[in-house]
DNA sequence: CAATCAATCTTGACAGTGTCAAAATTGATT
DNA sequence: AATCAATTTTGACACTGTCAAGATTGATTG
């Protein structure tokens, strides 16, 4: 665990490398961030962020990380938040956020869920900690909901939250990957998917 | 239009260049292709193919192009082979078949829809139009099956036939980007997502 | 048939990239 | 004060995309 280290000679420059590199990606991509670029962005030399991170999929995996964290504290603020909205509402309130934090940090949520990290099959043990905790979180709010009757009964579950959660990943893959291009549209194709998601109350 | 213009000194260099990127990002994904080490493969110097393509970006619209015409393909023979079946069946069939094609060519799905073509907001004429007119056809389809009640009528059939599109690329992006691991899953995760899609006969 | 032209291909070059090995620096520990 | 180990740097290597300039050559024209 070196998370806490702090380096010898400068200031806590795994924090600073992290931030720095947050940057970069947020404007520009993930392409625009090189290791060389972000050590001079510091003020180091090219090598030296490779004693906190072994790789450049290392530091990828950490900012994706802190990606996890932040959308977790978003979205567990809703549910603290809105305690007096009906459970299929909070749903839609939960699916409208998880889907404009994908926006809002559109290149964060590509390294959180996209190929660069998992594909390759080296994602870190801890971001492969936090992702699934994360899912676990969804499945065992969609369980709630199917006995709360939001959601029908006529599958399993954990069905109903990979199929659900595809669904919302997709809808924010198009946006992000610039297939789906018109902004506007993305609230109300957001709502359209809750609604076929729910139960029908008719 | 340079499509079908054979090159004066050696075979038809830009089929085979296609067809070598193809094999290329077959095994090793898109990672695996260089504009040199595909050159190579050829047997041409490393700025030959600058003739045929002006970019890298321009070789990987091309590809993405073929697979467009692959999975119009595949997709087509479903509606002209099986006839005989239900609309909601034939609808199945089809989602089933569009995510074992993303499967099956993972690479090639990743170029037709991913962000290193649209993102970049570089896709080439002919693919922005290929892929305008295949979501077209989706979405008359939609239309259709709409009014054989196959899909609730309670919102307009462009935002069913976006949303229902993304839950079928969520799917596909899950899986193809090494999120969702077990294949052995895709199966019955796409006709939960199909039967919530469609409209309970109940 | 010979000269010209333009498409095609090659060679050379430049600025990037990730990352390894070895040497240099330096704060903390003995 | 000397030692040690963590940190940083310098040098190097093999890649990458792509541009500019020259060489080759099939087709076109006079």
């Amino acid at each position: 665990m070196t998370e806490t280290k702090k380096p010898y000679h400068h200031g806590d420059l795994r924090e600073k490398l992290l931030s720095a590199a947050t940057i970069l990606i947020a404007d520009g991509g993930v392409d625009n961030l090189s290791i060389r670029k972000l050590a001079d962005k510091v003020g180091v030399s090219r090598t030296a962020p490779y004693h906190h991170f072994k790789d450049k999929n290392e530091l990828l995996c950490a900012i994706a990380e802190q990606g996890f964290y932040q959308q977790d504290q978003i979205v567990r603020a809703i549910s603290t938040q809105k305690t007096d909205l009906p459970a299929a509402e909070l749903f839609e309130e939960y699916v409208l956020t998880y889907i404009r934090f994908a926006n809002e940090n559109s290149e964060t949520y590509d390294l959180m869920y996209g190929r660069d990290i998992w594909k390759a099959g080296r994602p870190t043990k801890s971001l492969k900690a936090i992702s699934k905790n994360c899912f676990k979180l969804w499945l065992e709010w969609i369980t709630v909901l199917q006995t709360e009757g939001v959601f029908e009964s006529n599958h399993p579950p954990l069905r109903i939250a990979q199929s659900s959660w595809a669904a919302l990943h997709g809808l924010c893959r198009l946006f992000n990957d610039g297939v789906y291009i018109n902004q506007d549209d993305v609230d109300e194709i957001a709502k359209t998917t809750v609604e076929i998601l729910i139960k029908k109350t008719s």
